[in-house]
DNA sequence: CGATAAACGAGACGGTACGTCCCGTCTTTGC
DNA sequence: GCAAAGACGGGACGTACCGTCTCGTTTATCG
């Protein structure tokens, strides 16, 4: 009960998938989301649509890997950057913690804030998580992917500061980190507000003493 | 700067509208945003493709007004059946406020969470808000349109809090309202979550008395 | 029994009349019959299209209408004019006979060759020939307003022949007149050769005096 | 100076050239030119409307090879049938020549006027002559390949009668065949009047003897 | 090392939907 | 109270892409 001639990876041209991420980065930046083809993909890439259909499913799943693979080589460079100037590699999976939990926050969403508002990043991290929320396939692999990796940092920083007293045992950190991040990311995603330094301050301040009077 | 003929809107088909808006839902329910098409539309509609393109700009205008006049006409509806049994008309521009903030705000979370989960009416939302996410045009009437009516009410029941000495006197209510709002609103948009009533009361705790001790 | 509201042609509106010829025949030649639309006309003329529906069938019937009426004008004119000098009116209903049946011939087909190379007649003479051929009740329209009235002058023509002993007797006149009419004709139609002043007097002299040696 | 990506006719499908030859033959047979569509034939034809429009540039271009190509086909298979049974090949390629000019050329006459009253021609032969009116590109394929050959047996066949002494040694064969031709095809185009084999037997004594006396 | 099978580029194919134009009818409205 | 203006249901236009399907042409293991 073979399947429809499954294809084989370990043949798979490194050239072309390289070519087409590229060309998938290039056409959103250039006449966004909706007006990139597989076709125009395809062409900008040298390649035959075919190669493009072999191996991903949709435009989105396209979109998605080639964003991923951004990440990934940005991180090598890095890496290999910090390397070649006999630094320690840069600890990317933690976020800070001098101690002091709203300093640390107000921080690493301050770098969110600069992340969201620059316009090279932007074109296709919207159309991903526009296609995210329409085909549930795609939000949960843009979920999965690229979203909780980011989250669990701070999970872990919400679970240091519980162990150093400086948040409540009863509070559940996966619940937590929301009341600064969800705003935010709505304020993004719906553009329903203005998204500043001032502003994801304010939400660390909010968040960490309550609304209510003490 | 005349426009190119712009249409006569005091000659236009009452009948084609409400049918447009009624083909539109139904198709969006029944087969799905992508898959609903202004030719289907049309052709559902019993209705010239021109019709639909003289009044409206695209697909996501289309929907975006069946939605607002599925609201007013369930609104107009609420009204009338109030009225003939004699009983005053229901403040739908109001949050309650029983004296309990946390109660009150736990209450329309809770019926805001029924809402999302409604089948009915996932479709077209979630249609609408990718829609929004991905055109800064669509986003911002969706937004003007469908959010920020029901935020203000936010706005104001924070505001009453505040008077009455629940809620810190510096606290900014469009700030404040995001800490419980917006974390709903994500789960939702990106199914980085379950959508319970469990979780819509914690949000409510975590917010009014913050994640730090005290 | 009454007909489905028989337009009463006694209040017909003279101008709206003329405004359509003049747009009819001003469109056809500046962008040619197959862009000239019905809408356009009604347009151009600042018209209902419903008045032109009203009266006429078709563009074409609009058009050969609008043709026929141009020829009346000119007429008109042309006989006004030569009252004004005090002129007898030209025969315009005969061909010339000076006894010399080749030399007549070749004049009046002379004229015929120039109108026909007119670039302002070419236009909606062709547009409607074309119809003509294409659709029956044009065409016997065409032959019989346009058409016929200019052979039967050679008729008339060719019987004066004959009894003047230039023509043989046996000889049909109607069908006689084709042979230098009809190549004329087709080379027009259907681009089939070069049209000169040349050509024409060729064709009557081999007409005349036959192919075969005598 | 390269055209916008011509396609390759070397992986062009036979079978839906074919199937539309087939689909635009039957559709004018049936509705009429001006009823039949891109889209109708290539619905019938269950072929894109991109399959034609790649390699032709308007229905009448389709129409014109179809009409070839029903030639061809008609021409191929009485040779195919000829050679079967053992029989030459018909000379498909020259008009009779018996040494009677008249009888030969009233002969191919009749046999036009027998082919022009043929009902299942009429239909897309008078729609491409209509086209070719209206039409100068169309009108010159028209003529050049469906009209000029035939013309140019009749030219063949005059020359011969001219060393053969029954032509006048000055007259120009190419005229002298519209003295006959042109007659029957306007009577054709245009409905001008009925078409017998009386009457194109008279066409040639008239064209062959002349009109004057002698 | 050469064969052989796959992945590849190219792009034609049957389709679907697009957004536009115009048809001929019906409705409104302004003179 | 008519006729201009034009909205309407409809249908075809020509275009853009979809996803599938051959075509030769590399390419890169394996016998």
């Amino acid at each position: 009960m073979a399947q429809k001639s499954a294809p084989d990876s370990a043949r798979r041209s490194e050239k072309s998938r390289r070519a087409i991420y590229d060309a998938a980065l290039a056409l959103v930046a250039e006449v966004g989301y909706p007006k990139t083809t597989i076709e125009g993909i395809a062409a900008r890439a040298g390649v035959g649509k075919q190669t493009i259909y072999r191996w991903w499913s949709s435009k989105a799943d396209v979109l998605l890997e080639a964003f991923l693979d951004l990440g990934e080589q940005a991180n090598e460079q890095a890496a290999a950057a910090a390397a070649a100037v006999g630094r320690e590699q840069p600890e990317e999976d933690a976020l800070p913690d001098t101690g002091d939990l709203a300093a640390d926050l107000k921080f690493v969403l301050r770098a969110t804030v600069d992340e969201l508002l620059d316009p090279k990043f932007e074109a296709p991290y919207r159309a991903l998580a526009a296609e995210g929320v329409a085909d549930e396939k795609v939000g949960t692999e843009f979920v999965a992917r690229l979203l909780e990796p980011g989250l669990q940092l701070y999970v872990q920083r919400l679970r240091a500061a519980q162990e150093a007293g400086d948040v409540r045992p009863g509070i559940d950190p996966r619940i937590a980190l929301e009341l600064f991040v969800a705003p935010l990311a709505q304020r993004w995603l719906q553009r329903s507000g203005p998204i500043t330094h001032e502003y994801t301050d304010t939400l660390v301040d909010y968040a960490l003493h309550g609304l209510a009077p003490r």
